[in-house]
DNA sequence: TGACATACATAAGTGTTCGATGCATAGTGA
DNA sequence: TCACTATGCATCGAACACTTATGTATGTCA
């Protein structure tokens, strides 16, 4: 399934609210968590990730991964779990107004 | 309130199901519909009217306005109706998809 | 040794939406 | 009569985000 252009960044800090992740744990936990309906490229993660951390919502630090290699780990600042917040609002705000035109009686 | 990239088709296949509408009827019943939360701007409107037009799911005709103008009335085709069930189907999935993220519980 | 999973990252291409702008007609109120 | 507002069409450029493709490198297991 493809991502609607807008949703990733909400993804993302909900999944780096259960605890910090590297990028390649949070596709997988993601594409887990969605039984394969999303599946996070590449391209589309590390760009989001990037900019999530130019805006202060998030930061990283290398850190030893499970496997015992060097992963880049990103963990929600103070900012990033506000940021949250509003996005978890708009989305479900994005939702209902969604509803209000898609389950209007048809002609 | 911005639109997701990928949810203007659906909201304009959903309008015209009520009944054939010109441009400036569509732009201004969603407005109203959504209490002023989508405010389709024209520069993303007659684009998109033209696509789903290429695409088979509209047909348009000239024909005059409730103000006695002049205006291209756009009508769902019957591939139209069809995309539209097939597009609430997909919007609803993605709903469902992104709350099995969001209300995973959080750490 | 060769395949696969893990892990990072960038570049090119695509598509969608926004904002700005332009044109034209009609009605309303000062 | 002048200005403003509403109605209605349309195009263009910029911005943005995602996809696809590609490259690098390490570790593990058969």
């Amino acid at each position: 399934m493809e991502l609607l252009k807008g949703t990733l960044d909400v993804l993302i800090l909900k999944t780096l609210s259960h605890r910090p992740l590297h990028g390649y744990g949070i596709s997988r936990w993601l594409r887990e968590t969605t039984r394969e309906a999303f599946q996070v490229e590449e391209g589309a993660l590390y760009p989001a990730l990037r900019r999530l951390e130019k805006r202060g919502f998030l930061e990283s630090r290398w850190e030893e991964s499970e496997t015992g290699r060097q992963a880049k780990f990103y963990r929600l600042t103070a900012a990033g779990k506000k940021e949250l917040a509003r996005s978890l609002r708009s989305w479900h705000d994005y939702v209902d107004v969604m509803a209000r035109v898609l389950e209007s009686p048809s002609g």
